[in-house]
DNA sequence: TTGCTTGCAAATTATTTGCAATGCG
DNA sequence: CGCATTGCAAATAATTTGCAAGCAA
């Protein structure tokens, strides 16, 4: 849902030297127009392929790494055996996911609760938390109430 | 950390009509031997072959599958492009990871403060949370204090 | 111009599956 | 004895990489 500006997306690149191909805004740019989803590289492909039908996989693969290395991505696992990518958002920005176990969809949920947690492990597990992710799984409402 | 009893675990496959046979009974004991670990199929897979070279990897997959159907496992992934196993626990005794960025160490950390986010969640979001799943990512204490 | 990028195909890695032989119950 | 199970090799699937040609800065 957070959806960050193309500009500023492409500036971070450029600050470290990267630069600015045509294949590489077309990829950021279907990212951008999914940023309610969590793509796949693969889905990724698919969506820059219908108008660029000359990107590579490999292309997405290396763009969808640098972004991830920038931090402008979140690479996160649902477990259906692929990475798939969000835009990340800042430390303030908490947020978690809900996946149906029935449906599979995947539901965002922002929230800063896990803050008191963080702090009792941080404290006695001698650990220092710099990001977390959580996953809770279970019944979406339209799983829950069927027809 | 969690080490249930062989003979329970065997108990569980039989009452599925699974068969004890001995390649299963191997690949359990050495995962009840490492029970402190987070072991992927292939790490299962060296260890079992120390004895008994004879055990083909299939086989090893095949039986953390059917583990993992039974829920006497876990499956979790840490990011590092392999599916790892861990014994479930009960619900009442629920449990985190602590992921070192540094050293990549995973250690558990036992306690219960969710429930009252996920009771927030289930109310805001009407999602009726079954599971779930929490990793902390950060710095563990030998990587804090270096040297 | 010049080194970063790209597309493609081949290579890797994790996991799954087909099948004949084997063995648990 | 019958059918689940096994080992092996081949098949998938996701991701990575080598390399010559192309292009942003």
């Amino acid at each position: 849902m957070h959806a960050p500006n193309f500009n500023t997306l492409c500036e971070r690149l450029q600050q470290k030297a990267y630069k600015i191909t045509p294949q590489r805004q077309v990829i950021i740019k279907a990212l951008l127009d999914n940023c309610d989803q969590h793509l796949s590289a693969d889905e990724v492909h698919a969506i820059v392929k219908e108008q660029h039908p000359e990107i590579g996989l490999a292309t997405v693969y290396r763009t969808l790494e640098i972004c991830a290395s920038l931090k402008i991505l979140h690479q996160i696992e649902f477990g259906d055996g692929c990475t798939r990518y969000e835009f990340a958002k800042g430390d303030a920005h908490r947020h978690h996911h809900l996946i149906c176990i029935t449906c599979g969809k995947v539901t965002e949920f922002d929230d800063d609760l896990l803050e008191t947690l963080e702090a009792w492990v941080s404290k006695k597990a001698g650990f220092k938390i710099a990001d977390h992710q959580l996953k809770l799984y279970g019944y979406c409402e339209d799983c829950q109430h069927p027809g």
